[in-house]
DNA sequence: TTGACACGTGCCGATATAGGCATGTAATCT
DNA sequence: AGATTACATGCCTATATCGGCACGTGTCAA
């Protein structure tokens, strides 16, 4: 078998480099589908197929105007990747910052030492685990 | 030509659902990749190998035990995504939410009068823009 | 009405995985 | 030393895109 999940979550959407600067440009405000490709240098088809998939997830609404389609931000569709982010954000927020800097210099120590018979088995790891 | 980017950052790493997975179980402290394996009910290689992605992102780090690998989740890797997503962050805070309701309302009665010669561009739309 | 625009899609080729299976390597056990 | 355990990789198959190109449809201009 093979990939489990189509681009079908806000995640998967957002991992697209081109997907991501479409929104940016959108997050300015409503574009048509000619202004968006104009803005990122690409062929209309490939901003409709992005937009196909933004709108998809939920990430872009879309507004016709006359022979034009006018695409607007949903910012809302990304709270779920916010919300499963937020579990991690004291990662980069001071003290555990500092922890992993101890870690990964206990390490170094470690590597240098270069294994050898010692190392009886966390011989002088911090918290050991 | 194809895809442009190779699944060579955190955007990437995260858009697989295996893999945030493995964050997860890795967010409760360092786990060997039988644990992991064990713990997600999938086998080892494919553990190995979603880690091998995370560790080339630096989402996750290495420590040798025995004949066991020890990995430990380095969440400042995941800073990228939640700065990028700060941009957002107010589309889901209060105001935003407020006036995203009343153009999707507004839309509905668009779509109910049916386009018509009317709609004469931005008829009633709030900032037309 | 005819022609120019603005888009959305389908089809195609090249490429990037995801997971299954087997194998190679290093460390531990007997 | 030989067997066992814990992993990392390579190879293979099925599938999912990404971008390019051509085309069909709806809308605005003459």
């Amino acid at each position: 078998m093979a990939r489990a999940s189509t681009t079908s979550d806000a995640f998967n959407a957002v991992a697209e480099p081109r997907r991501r600067q479409i929104l940016d440009a959108l997050a300015g405000g409503e574009h048509s589908v000619g202004e968006l490709a104009q803005r990122l240098r690409v062929a209309q088809p490939v901003v409709s197929k992005h937009l196909r998939v933004l709108r998809d997830v939920n990430l872009v609404a879309r507004r016709d105007q006359g022979r034009r389609r006018l695409y607007r931000l949903n910012g809302a569709a990304l709270r779920p990747i916010h919300e499963w982010l937020r579990r991690y954000e004291e990662s980069w927020s001071g003290a555990f910052d500092r922890m992993e800097m101890v870690l990964q210099t206990l390490e170094a120590q470690e590597e240098l030492q270069h294994g050898q018979g010692a190392e009886t088995q966390g011989s002088g790891h911090a918290a050991q685990r």
